[in-house]
DNA sequence: GTGTAAATGAGGACAGTTTTCATTTATATT
DNA sequence: AATATAAATGAAAACTGTCCTCATTTACAC
């Protein structure tokens, strides 16, 4: 019945607890992006007793499997989300760490001129947009 | 004389070897991007018996004042380059490595008004287009 | 149920970078 | 030119996020 097992089987991966409890995490949570240290402190939370390097091992076979997409957000630690199929980039809060999505056709089409202009044979891109989010700024007034 | 001391002073950073040299190998290397290890070992071979960790707080520290920029490149290690004060992007070879510069005015106001649209107040972007450069793609061929 | 390949947990390894702290140095002041 | 002092340096240790190793456990095909 619940869906993970699918995913997981579709995926050819063994269904084991571990990969079944941190899919779900991925699922219920509010935050659509997590650090690997957020899903391994949400799974403790709910009572899993689940390493860290199961934790990483688990969302790196996900990502292989394109279950889900990784960010490797600027000097530092990678996040991961569900994959949705759409692609689609990232703005930043510098302030509070919000992570807002967007798509933009014109981007992405500029994207592929300039490679193509360079002779590049492009496999992807990286584009994060960082800011202060509107909640932010309005806290700073005060 | 030399235009490297004036840059250093204007900078408000002491005048020293360690800061001289490092400000020489950025300028004298053929490569443009260099990583600090890059400029650690170049140091070493044109003689200069300098800390890596050095190396590090003086890249730091040029960053700081505006004398270099650092690029964050996917997963792992920095790579700097000498401050033109003309923003640009780049275009990566996954395969050997080469770094191509590219400037979009059309991209450049994409992000603008996507930051708008989501009420972010934009202080920085960071772009990269990873792909299979021309030399790579021909490599290949064979 | 059994066998076997695959998955896990614990802890160590690792890479890139930063910090600590004792020593040296640049520069302002005499 | 000698001195004082804040700043810079080198060496080594610490740190952070991530990956690996290997002994043990588990999923699943038979
Ligand atoms: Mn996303
Ligand atoms: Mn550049
Ligand atoms: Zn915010
Ligand atoms: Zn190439």
């Amino acid at each position: 019945m619940s869906m993970e097992r699918q995913d997981l089987r579709k995926a050819g991966l063994k269904v084991t607890l571990p990969r079944l409890k941190v899919l779900e995490i991925l699922e219920v949570t509010e935050q659509r992006h997590l650090s690997a240290e957020d899903v391994y402190k949400a799974l403790l939370e709910s009572g899993e007793e689940i390493g860290l390097a199961t934790v990483y091992r688990v969302l790196t076979q996900f990502e292989g499997a394109g279950l889900v997409s990784r960010l490797s957000i600027d000097g530092g630690h990678a996040v991961f989300e569900l994959e949705n199929g759409e692609h689609h980039d990232h703005l930043l809060c510098v302030s509070c760490g919000e992570i807002q999505e967007f798509v933009d056709e014109v981007i992405e089409e500029r994207q592929h001129a300039i490679a193509k202009e360079k002779g590049f044979q492009m496999t992807e891109h990286s584009l994060y947009i960082y800011g202060i989010c509107k909640r932010c700024q309005e806290e700073r007034k005060y």
